[in-house]
DNA sequence: AGTTAAACCTGGTTGC
DNA sequence: TGCAACCAGGTTTAAC
């Protein structure tokens, strides 16, 4: 699934032919997690600029083109991936298929959204900084490669907090990014006990942690978004990168480290692989 | 306020 | 074999 190295291959994917092209069609099939917020007609003659990443989110700025009527709309569209959804550029004349929810028609091509299960969205919003973007927006954490999420910050963050380190992870308010998979993968690499409250854990080993989150976000980057290739089969993680996992979808399975069994167990309602011996409270 | 649970949805797998 | 039950996942929303 879609986590945030997928999101980044995806986005790379397809800025540098959106950027400047011009819409032509807008296509809406079945309803996503939330209508369009506006008339898709409405958006046809805008222009494209610079797609960009807020976490999970992309967002695709329009802009409108006086040169040549319709004109289109100044604003954006806010899309997220959910668990099952891709973009990709498709023949104009392709068939739509069941799960094509979102066509959005260019002079560059056509970008259309797949995503079977639908957690995905698109989202009409004026801009970044009003709703009903700036909302969804405003409760993520810093991005994971950004410099001034240093040690101490991520210490700092721990520290007002009780839940589980894994949960924090998860939950993206802190650090966006990291998915089950790779919260798991880093946890793993980093040697920590996923249940280790936040306010448990020590700056030498949030250090640790980052580090184990920025290897293990950047090694999926270097894959090509190990996931992304083959999402749609074995619940998305078929990839490259499941050939490289330690833990995740492996219980029962020898540690690479260790050799002990990999255990599973529910955190917030989700399964978290780990190794037992590994990785420690403290 | 901080944390937890439910909801969204469907393809695939498991159990009867 | 067929069908029901359950599972996976990211995120928002509602509820403790």
């Amino acid at each position: 699934m879609p986590e945030l190295p997928e999101v980044e291959v995806t986005r790379r994917t397809i800025a540098a032919r959106l950027h400047g092209a011009r819409v032509t069609s807008v296509r809406c099939g079945k309803p996503l997690r939330w209508p369009l917020g506006c008339a898709p007609a409405g958006l046809v003659g805008s222009r494209l600029g610079e797609v960009i990443r807020h976490g999970k989110y992309l967002w695709l700025p329009l802009r409108r083109d006086a040169a040549q009527p319709p004109a289109g709309v100044d604003g954006g569209l806010l899309m997220h991936l959910g668990m099952s959804g891709s973009l990709a550029f498709h023949d104009t004349a392709s068939e739509p298929g069941p799960h094509a929810h979102f066509d959005l028609g260019t002079d560059r091509g056509l970008l259309r959204l797949t995503d079977p299960r639908r957690f995905g969205a698109v989202l009409w919003s004026p801009s970044l900084e009003e709703a009903p973007a700036a909302p969804l927006l405003a409760r993520l954490g810093a991005e994971p490669f950004d410099p001034a999420l240093t040690p101490q910050a991520l210490h700092a963050a721990c520290r007002r907090r009780k839940v589980a380190i894994k949960t924090l992870l998860l939950g993206g308010q802190v650090v966006v990014g990291a998915g089950n998979i790779y919260a798991c993968e880093a946890l793993f690499r980093a040697g920590i006990d996923p249940r280790t409250r936040c306010d448990r854990l020590s700056l030498p080993r949030c250090t640790r942690l980052l580090a184990a989150l920025r290897e293990t976000l950047g090694r999926a980057l270097e894959l090509g978004g190990s996931t992304l290739r083959d999402f749609s089969d074995a619940h998305g993680v078929a990839g490259e990168f499941q050939a490289e996992a330690g833990v995740y979808g492996r219980e029962g399975q020898p540690c690479p480290r260790c050799g002990t069994a990999v255990r599973r167990i529910v955190q917030a309602q989700r399964s978290t692989f780990f190794c037992p011996v590994c990785q420690r409270r403290a």
